[in-house]
DNA sequence: CGAACTTCGGCCCTCAATGGGCCGAAGTTC
DNA sequence: GAACTTCGGCCCATTGAGGGCCGAAGTTCG
């Protein structure tokens, strides 16, 4: 495996490309299946598939469970074709891992970080763990077939720039492509973090179709859009800044210049604030107690004291998901997505929160068919990031090539 | 011409679809730009049109302008294929046209309807217009290749059948498909007024692609999504129901059971409502004369009030813009749309209305790309509708072969 | 005013790829 | 154990795609 691997990729055909798409989001896929899905004859398919695993870009993994005549050769993406570099990176928190093009995680490292740090230091970190996990994995710089990475603030898809990011001070203009091309030489993907949120829950549905919503609530809100099993990202590539979307215009005054923004009112500085005040004005003895002990009031400590009792702090869970809520509940009137994904740390706040979130997106959605939405947490959990930043490298390499 | 026309549409292979629908998308086409659109070899290209203009379906226009050398031939569709029957029901117009391939209106009738009346009543005048409509241009109804229609309510665009149409009661379920299926032997396609409206624009910007909105405010506020070119309807058909999004939490109850919603509070019957009680309450001398006058105060009658100085009529005229201005800001947010198009009774309201819309939606606009969207009025004005239906139709035909 | 250059459309010919048919292998259901 | 299904591999005729070439029609120079 040497830097061939890239020029291998970079030579596939168009159609043999349609191919490896099609296996990875099936998953589990037969020649015959693949030749349905993709419409074309056997023949066609299986000259394009054999030259693939002929050429090591796909493998055969012995016999599927039969369906009432002979068992079909399962097809699977080849392992040995390099592994996905992948990196999470949010508002506080980083996450890289290698992932096989399986979308098996092969290992990973998790830390706390503050991208207000900059570019520098944070990209310093970055580089640094992934040469640790590729040591690890007795991997080489050219063993690396893409890399994905998730960013919390806009992203032009396209050069891979950060344009204007309100929490990422300093990163303007910064390119992540450029940065990274020291250490590796392979393609740089790198998104906004809810659409790679966004593109972890679309390959766990194992499907490109579907029109549904990622919403993350953890600092700020962000929200990534699938639109017919695609990405959406607007005109501008800004769409799904959802967390200015005004939901009382009685409300507080935000560091957008608005008034009351749901990120403002809502998020997990929001909860925390409200709760310190609460707990600094003697109005809720629980989370006095906790402020205390800790020294500080989180979102999920806020929940627990809730669901232990304090009428105060479910107060403050409660308003954070109703008003949550209510800008979702905007969103499902004019979006009508089949289902709505949270995600992000103050989902952690867990079934009151959610709870709330419901019954204001529910009481405000008055056709029939978006009363009967789904609301649910994401199923990827913490690893919902690094997976879509995989599925985000290999579908880039896949779709085109590598080249964004 | 006879039914062979519809049988000669029927047995279109694929490529030849592709084809039309370039020819249709670009206007003036000739054989080199669509060989480029469309990614096709001039020889495949060519063999393919020779075949359509030799069956009668493409027709040379002759030469276009030159570019430096021998100029092109102009392809169009065929005007002898046939007619597009198109309908555009709105909660109290209808608008029946016929229209060529070419997106020619050949000749129209316009008068005021009431879908609360029912499908009975409603239906026969739109068979009883496009009779008229076909013998004026002595035309049979063999000659009509599609019938497309917009309704104000939802559909199941697959089967034709409305939905729950809030405004539309008696409707539920009734089938236009088969209901004109004895007038005439083609393809009828059916949609929500907005989507259609939305396809004209589409169709207007001379090119299948884009992310914008079409917002029609009337009787009610409705919202046409394009999305990557291609009208969004989202998972259940539903999307676009932006009318009861809430802009004021501590507004008034909705006839929806909710408070606060947008269409209650800006679209036509609010802004009537507002305008008459500050007549009767005597806020508005001016508004009390037009009252006294024609015994009638409908939205453009404020609205020219307002122009002409009263306070009381600027405001009105103000708080409505100011929130659909707001609701807008929601989506601009949200979903990044190049540009927003106004259609609806109510842009007849003018400039002043517009300009509240604008000022509400930059102020809350906080990227700096979403801060240069374009808010403009519909182009096509009243005959966006029928264009659309028209649109929808031929598009109908040309993606499905008019199976929809 | 004419020569050189561009652009367009039609035609032909070669080459490749596509799809269908056929067969053997591997399982399942009687 | 026989009949039926499903799958994969292979072959081959046929189609259809693409490139090249030429003539026609215009434009831009000298």
């Amino acid at each position: 495996m040497t830097t061939q691997v890239y020029s291998r990729w970079d030579h596939l055909t168009p159609v043999e490309r349609q191919v490896l798409r099609g296996v990875f989001w099936s998953g589990a896929a037969s020649r015959g299946a693949l030749a349905d899905t993709l419409g074309f004859s056997k023949s066609r398919l299986n000259a394009v598939v054999s030259n693939l695993v002929v050429g090591g870009l796909l493998q055969e993994l012995g016999p599927l469970s039969s369906t009432g005549g002979r068992r079909a050769e399962h097809l699977a993406l080849a392992p040995d074709l390099g592994v996905l570099a992948c990196v999470d990176l949010g508002a506080t928190s980083l996450h890289v891992a290698l992932v096989a093009p399986t979308m098996t995680v092969l290992a990973e490292r998790r830390e706390v970080a503050d991208v207000r740090h900059g570019p520098g230091r944070v990209m310093q970190r970055v580089k640094t763990l992934l040469g640790d996990l590729l040591a690890e994995q007795r991997l080489r710089p050219e063993d690396v077939l893409a890399v994905g990475m998730g960013v919390p603030g806009p992203v032009e898809v396209h050069s891979g720039l950060l344009v204007s990011p309100p929490i990422m001070p300093g990163w303007e203009g910064f390119s992540i492509r450029e940065d990274l091309a020291g250490l590796v030489d392979a393609p740089v993907l790198v998104d906004n973090d809810v659409n790679v949120l966004a593109l972890g829950e679309l390959w766990h549905a194992r499907q490109p179709a579907g029109d549904f919503l990622v919403v993350k609530v953890g600092t700020g809100i962000g929200c990534g859009i699938v639109s017919g099993g695609r990405i959406y990202r607007g005109a501008d590539g800004a769409a799904g800044d959802v967390g200015h979307i005004c939901v009382d215009p009685l409300g507080p005054r935000c560091h957008c210049g608005n008034v009351g923004c749901v990120e403002a009112m809502a998020a997990g500085p929001a909860v925390a604030r409200d709760a310190r005040r609460a707990a600094e004005a003697g109005e809720s003895e629980r989370l006095a107690e906790v402020l205390a002990e800790t020294g500080r009031l989180e979102p999920p400590d806020v929940a627990r004291a809730a669901r232990e009792g304090d009428a105060v702090a479910l107060a403050i869970v409660q308003r954070s998901g109703q008003l949550v809520g209510m800008m979702l509940a905007s969103l499902v009137n004019f979006f009508n997505p089949s289902h709505i994904v949270l995600t992000g740390g103050i989902v952690g706040m867990g079934p009151l929160w959610l709870a709330s979130i419901r019954q204001s997106v529910y009481g405000r959605s008055l056709a029939l068919s978006t009363r009967h939405i789904e609301i649910r947490p994401s199923t990827l959990g913490e690893r919902g990031g690094v997976l879509g930043a995989a599925a985000l490298g290999l579908l880039g390499v896949l779709d085109r090539g590598g080249r964004p």
